[in-house]
DNA sequence: AAAAAAG
């Protein structure tokens, strides 16, 4: 790998700093299209090759065989003959992508890093790597152990514990997890450290010098949403600082046009939801052909959403390598059929980890239901919100339309509220969810588009102003509170509308040790049959603090029957008092090592 | 059933 990587840097000598060509200006008498670009490179220039003696004057420049282009945006390291070079550090920059890096108290991703070891895990398939306990170099490389220090990422969550030796090992990732696990550093860490490790991939010559420049990302993953998008590419710009690895994000709703100028400056790291990456795909901008790292991320949605079509022509349409040249990483909250089968074509022998319901016993939250008739919603709202003590309140309606509505009524009322839901333009979404988080409007109306994965500081309050027909929706959207430890409040209005809920959330509130109100009882009653009953997908009466399950398990698979009572789970460990951590035992197969849950998960 | 996402 390094070799061919050093014979393709050495087939471009460019010369000194000073003199420096960007590749997209060689052998072509084409100019900058903007002039402002070369400018800003030139007056980076010094700055990049301050690095090592003689900064890059026997390289051709640009960021090895990557994808990049001459214009680097600061904080971009690079790699030269076969070694990664990252570049300085930028105190500005640094501030901009952390905070304020000296500030201990400075928390970048509302986790509350002491309580989640009690998250339970289950790994299982053939030879599970050891989980790590520390963010330590090795296994990770030294600069993403750096960024990670100074996005204050102390401890390792669950999922990263798994991730990133499986990752290592050069192994496929089929993760059950909830928004809130760590899943974004599940994957960016694993990805980023081998990415930093190993180095851009050789580009055609051919791409390099034809008349569209075509971007080559060496990593993909894919997002439901737009926001979600975003959220991990801020994240990945933050873990990517100073290295050769540039970050990208592409999504809808959005002028295609300067998203692609932006893969122009470079993307070896892409973050995109499906619609505008299949675009971008028919129009011969990016090309899928060097990627080694593929995730999915929110998976269950994805299908939900109908991308299924649109994943698979990305994953097994276009000219992505095939499942052994890749590894792929797919994230889901649930493991339903479509997405067994998603796992079985997109991943090889891959490891399954299940991790806990994180937060659905978490007593950070008050939860309360009310019984509200329709009617009567807007008024009980008002009630809420005049007895509401600051902080931010995120209230969740089922339609658009009512998302619109109950946004004008609450601004008739002199109420700083905004709303974000599909309908609204991508900008007018990024523009409520942006004063939202700054507090200018402290009332955010929204729809399923906010439900999960969301991260939003502060908000104290979430009203189910309608309360979605999915409890585990419900556990999403009331998670979007009482983070990093803080606590938080959770509204409900319910009523017979509502029946198909009940019985999910009178479980949901028992595990919480939460107020279940009588009605709620009545109504279960009245609703003896036709419910969904609880959660959890695959009918686990017995461990339903799972819900997901390795499929392989059961029947004869090719090790289902070697765990001794594979297919049958142990009782629930959340009643239970099993002894045992989650990780102190170091067995990380073993379907029974599994502590309490007890109410110290985290969201 | 509604929502999300490519226009």
């Amino acid at each position: 790998m390094a070799d061919l990587s050093n014979q393709v840097e050495n087939l471009n000598i460019d010369g000194n700093a000073s003199s420096y060509v960007p590749p997209h200006l060689r052998n072509s008498s084409r100019r900058p299209r903007n002039d402002g670009e070369g400018s800003s490179f030139n007056n980076k220039g010094s700055f990049f090759g301050r690095g090592r003696g003689g900064g890059f004057s026997s390289n051709r420049g640009g960021r090895g065989g990557g994808s990049g282009g001459g214009f680097r945006p600061a904080g971009t390291g690079r790699w030269i003959n076969g070694k990664h070079v990252p570049t300085e550090r930028n105190e500005k920059l640094e501030l901009q992508l952390f905070g304020a890096t000296g500030d201990p108290n400075f928390q970048s991703s509302g986790i509350n890093f002491d309580n989640y070891d009690d998250i339970p895990v289950e790994a299982s398939g053939e030879n599970v790597p050891e989980p790590v306990t520390e963010f330590t170099s090795p296994p990770l490389d030294e600069l993403l152990l750096e960024n990670i220090k100074f996005a204050h990422f102390v401890k390792p969550t669950p999922v990263q514990k798994y991730s990133i030796p499986i990752v290592a090992n050069k192994r496929d990732l089929m993760a059950c997890a909830q928004t809130g696990s760590g899943k974004t550093g599940g994957f960016l860490f694993p990805v980023l450290s081998e990415s930093f490790f190993t180095g851009p991939s050789e580009i055609p010559e051919a791409a390099r010098s034809s008349y569209m420049r075509k971007a080559f990302p060496t990593a993909v993953v894919l997002a439901p949403t737009r926001e979600l998008a975003t959220q991990i590419f801020d994240e990945a710009k933050k873990f990517t600082y100073r290295s050769w690895v540039r970050p990208t994000v592409v999504y809808g709703g959005s002028d295609v046009g300067s998203q692609m100028r932006d893969l122009d400056r470079g993307c070896d790291l892409l973050v995109a939801t499906p619609g505008r990456l299949n675009d971008l795909l028919e129009r011969g901008k990016i090309s899928l052909a060097k990627v080694k790292y593929l995730v999915l991320d929110e998976a269950d949605r994805m299908l939900d959403m109908g991308f299924e079509p649109q994943i698979r022509n990305i994953v097994e349409g276009c000219d992505m390598p095939g499942v052994d040249q890749r590894q792929t990483l797919m994230f889901s909250a649930t493991f339903p059929v479509d997405i067994q089968h998603l796992a079985r074509d997109f991943l090889s022998d891959y490891i399954f980890l299940s991790v806990g319901r994180v937060g659905s016993t978490s007593e950070n939250i008050t939860q309360r239901v009310l019984y509200v008739e329709d009617e009567d919603k807007k008024s009980a709202l008002l009630d809420l919100l005049s007895a509401s003590s600051g902080g931010l309140t995120l209230i969740f309606v089922e339609t658009k339309r009512m998302a619109d509505q109950l946004t004008d009524f609450l601004i008739m009322q002199n109420f700083r509220a905004t709303a974000i839901h599909g309908d609204r333009t991508q900008s007018e979404r990024e523009r409520a969810l942006g004063s939202f988080k700054t507090g200018k409007a402290d009332l955010l109306v929204a729809t399923a588009v906010a439900a999960r994965g969301l991260d939003i500081p502060n908000v104290t309050h979430v009203i189910n102003y309608d309360l979605p027909g999915d409890v585990d929706d419900y556990v999403h959207r009331i998670g979007r509170t009482g983070r990093a430890g803080n606590t938080g409040l959770a509204t409900a209005f319910l009523n017979r509308g509502n029946k198909n809920v009940v019985k999910g959330l009178i479980e949901i509130l028992s595990e919480a040790n939460q107020e279940v109100p009588s009605f709620l009882n009545d109504l279960s009653r009245e609703s003896a049959f036709g419910s969904r009953g609880g959660r959890g997908g695959g009918g686990f009466s017995n461990n339903r603090s799972f819900g997901t399950r390795d499929y392989r398990k059961q029947g004869t698979g090719s090790f289902g029957a070697s765990r001794g009572g594979g297919g049958s789970l142990g009782g629930s460990f959340r009643g239970g008092g099993n002894s045992g951590s989650s990780w102190g035992g170091g067995r990380s197969s073993n379907w029974d090592s599994f502590g309490s849950a007890g109410g110290n998960s985290w969201w």
